[in-house]
DNA sequence: GTCTATATCGGGATAGAC
DNA sequence: GTCTATCCCGATATAGAC
């Protein structure tokens, strides 16, 4: 696989799409609608792209790679795994807007292949798969390896919930608070992994 | 309105659009697999129903009365508030099946009436709404007021990352865990809220 | 109230010129 | 590599016989 930049018309494709299937979702996006917003006409489609469900494919690699980016970044810049595991919480705040129009894009469109009986849903829950890993390594790296899998599934699922209630209930104040419960929950988490002498919990 | 059996042919499109909406989402369900899962033609829906949206409205309708009628069983078969919310939150495990498989129908349905920018989307949040505002009345009852609506919120949460995990990983023993996090979380939060005098907490 | 036949439209996909 | 023109199919919806 040869690398290509941002400009191609292929990668402009893949980012139409990967931004309507976010918005439309997949089944309701149509070659006009991503034709449209690229500049090209339908037929030019088929230069790049066999189906649509190929470019389906490169959607979620494309959400694969820019995930893996994220969390690089995120391992680069949090002094800490704690750091981390908060950076993550806040993502339903930072995309507070998308999310509350939207939902999130990961459990929307996992879903919604799992509802078309689509072959490449294992794909898209390979993002999912991302996360869990990466918040399973901060947990155990905090010195909580047996439960770390618990606890990071137990934050995604916090990501999941908050998500489809703010998309529900258009209810900002609502994720606020649920971040923050979030928040003191690590703190109790965190207090108990890292027992420190003398502590009187 | 007049009451309808459950036998007449509208209650069965009703019924058998209502499995498919959830099953395969309300874009992907055909009026022809609707007409082959209740065995009449593709024509005669348009003497029940006037279009296909018409169909989900009825869906959503029926979908508040058989809701209506669940909460209202819960009230009378539960000794109280307390016992009602546990109630509510083991409905991920006794739907645990189709949750695995297609997710929770109240979340599913809404976001995929967002995303297709369908007016029918209040209505189907107004589902959303009869928890909300069940799940409220329980813990004001428990004694809990001011943050009655953010408990039940939460509870909301809860049950909607749960289900969007279920789905995702198809993982069983996830949910169970889940589910016993939230109880352990109800006790803490029913201990606070009525103090039993002497109680060393 | 239910059926068959059909209209109409938009979707994905193909052929071939430039 | 991009375009126009077109095919094909499945979808909603309608007309009208029984």
């Amino acid at each position: 696989m040869v690398a290509e930049g941002a400009g191609t018309t292929r990668a402009q494709i893949v980012d139409a799409a990967n931004r309507l299937f976010y918005v439309k979702g997949f089944e309701h996006t149509s070659f006009a609608a991503i034709a449209e917003t690229v500049g090209i006409s339908r037929g030019n489609f088929y230069h790049h792209f066999k189906s649509k469900d190929e470019i389906l494919g490169a959607v979620i690699e494309a959400r694969l790679q820019s995930t893996r980016a994220m969390l690089a970044e995120w391992d680069r810049d949090e002094p800490g795994p704690a750091e981390r595991v908060r950076r993550f919480v806040e993502i339903v705040i930072a995309n507070g807007a998308d999310i509350q129009d939207f939902g999130c894009p990961v459990g929307t469109l996992t879903n919604e292949l799992a509802k078309l009986g689509h072959p490449a849903r294992p794909q898209a829950v390979a993002v999912f798969d991302l996360f869990r890993t990466w918040l399973r390594a901060q947990f155990e790296e905090l010195g909580l390896a047996v439960e770390a899998d618990d606890l990071a599934m137990h934050v995604l699922a916090f990501s999941q919930g908050a998500a489809t209630l703010s998309n529900a209930f258009h209810d900002g104040e609502f994720v606020r608070r649920e971040v923050d419960r979030l928040h003191a929950w690590l703190d109790e988490r965190l207090a108990h992994g890292r027992p420190i002498a003398g502590s009187a919990h």
